[in-house]
RNA sequence: GUGGGCGUAGCUCAGGUGGUAGAGCGCCAGAUUGUGGCUCUGGUGGCCGCGGGUUCAAGUCCCGUCGCUCACCCCA
């Protein structure tokens, strides 16, 4: 009989690690908070067609990745791959742009796609990310962006880059394709496979094919930038001033395209320095398109982003960002069975009721094995109870960290271990 | 989907040219009749991923298979 063990790219994630997750996410609800970002929750799983008309058919997300079944009444449900077109979906189903012309909305959930894992790639991961719904303004963009730096810096990450480009709106685009096909046909039958593909779908994609022939091809194609409409160039230049006034550090990387389809005007991503092969951070943009795809009946303007927290916390633990996170308990009882036994357990009640958080023994152990138990959980206090102390209604009370042990009165407990949690903030 | 690396104790890993297994850490216990961390002593713990083949004999060689991992594609 095979052993059941988790899914190929799923993790388990232990209470070790728990923690660091616990520690990330509290910071991204601050500075989301100071922002003035409020938490959609929407749902795991969506109806596909969201995604194959949201994300793009063309798009790897879509054509390969997703985790796609029928369910009991033969309806396609697939588990989301990203979150931004969940959210304008719910976006528009509840009319929230009715409700305030200007929707800031974050969210911290997991995400799924069907891919070979391998180091900063799973099947689930997990990201936080922003979606502002409603503004055109390039203020919006900029803010988006500061969003993401702020949650980074002040999770102390020093080793990543902000890269930003413009894709232009449909006008730009069309004419932008144009130009690259003008150019690439001379050396069409030096594309890598794929890239002949995409010469026809999607040209822009071949900007960032990491083949060699491809590489050296395109480093002398027209930029993108140099074909945006007025109205495209303007909001850009906006998005760059913007930044400069505002100590952003970027670099213009005008083979920044971004593999969703929904993106126009602004995309920019946040690459990480420490990371190995997979090092994008997090990535985002305008998608100004994305809610008429999905059958709005007018445009609607939003720019977000989505940062993965397992590649976060892979960047973090290698500039050594954890701070200690160790919660021990403020005390364990260690009893002798019997009666001192249900004593402890019924104190251990009474101090639980007072927020003193209370470990009790569970497996009978001596007393030495319980104090060691007590020292491993990292409890601040032991309390020790034995048939002596019963009958004199005082217990030992051993502060861990510096061996200090008096006798307490049993109804004075609570208090002796506040004052002491207190007054040394033991340890 | 493709390619490389790896599967031996709870964890990290040793195990030239084949002779049925070891270390460190952890865990348990003792030194200390009711007191942790340090030290010392002892102990627990392994169908050597699984299946087949070669051989008197396989953790070790061969084949297959599953799993993990890194990488390609692409992305968070």
């Amino acid at each position: 009989m095979k052993n059941i063990q988790k899914i190929k790219g799923t993790q388990d994630i232990l209470p070790d690690i728990s923690a660091k997750w616990q520690y990330i996410e509290k910071t991204v609800r601050t500075i989301m908070r100071r922002y003035g970002y409020n938490e959609i929750r929407t749902p795991m799983f969506e109806v596909t067609d969201l995604f194959a008309r949201g994300i793009g058919q063309l798009t790897d997300i879509v054509s390969k990745e997703m985790y796609t079944f029928l369910d009991r009444s033969k309806k396609s449900i697939t588990l989301r791959p990203e979150g931004t077109a969940p959210v304008m979906r719910a976006y528009l189903e509840n009319n929230l742009g009715e409700a305030r012309p200007v929707q800031k909305l974050y969210y911290i959930s997991p995400m799924f796609r069907q891919e070979n894992p391998q180091a900063g790639r799973l099947r689930q991961f997990h990201q936080f990310g922003v979606e502002c719904i409603g503004p055109q303004a390039p203020e919006a963009d900029v803010e988006t962006i500061m969003v993401g730096l702020d949650i980074y810096r002040e999770l102390g990450l020093k080793n990543f880059t902000v890269k930003i480009n413009s894709v232009g709106d449909a006008e730009s685009r069309i004419a932008y394709k144009a130009q690259l096909q003008e150019f690439l046909k001379p050396s069409f039958a030096q594309l890598c496979p794929t890239c002949q593909q995409r010469y026809e779908t999607n040209p822009m994609r071949i900007l960032d094919c990491k083949n060699e022939a491809c590489n050296a091809l395109i480093m002398d194609a027209p930029r993108i930038l140099d074909a945006l409409t007025s109205d495209a160039r303007a909001h850009f230049d906006k998005v760059l001033a913007l930044l400069d006034q505002n100590e952003v550090t970027y670099e213009i990387d005008h083979r920044l395209v971004r593999g969703l389809d929904y993106y126009t005007y602004t995309a920019y991503e946040f690459i990480g320095g420490s990371l190995g092969a997979q090092n994008a951070l997090g990535g985002g943009g305008r998608y100004d398109l994305l809610a008429e795809e999905i059958g709005a009946k007018k445009q609607t303007c939003a720019v977000g982003f989505a940062a993965g927290i397992e590649r976060l916390i892979m960047a973090m633990e290698s500039e050594n960002l954890f701070p200690e996170l160790q919660a021990g308990v403020d005390v364990f009882i260690a009893t002798f069975g019997g009666a001192t036994q249900d004593a402890g357990f019924k104190l251990a009640h009474d101090l639980r009721k007072q927020n003193i958080s209370t470990l009790t023994e569970l497996m009978g152990r001596s007393l030495k094995a319980q104090m060691r138990e007590a020292n491993r959980s990292g409890a601040r206090f032991a309390l020790i109870l034995g048939e002596d102390e019963l009958r004199t209604r005082r217990a030992s009370l051993k502060n861990l960290a510096n061996s200090d042990q008096k006798e307490v009165d049993l109804n004075q407990i609570a208090e002796e271990i506040k004052s002491q949690l207190q007054s040394n903030q033991a340890r």
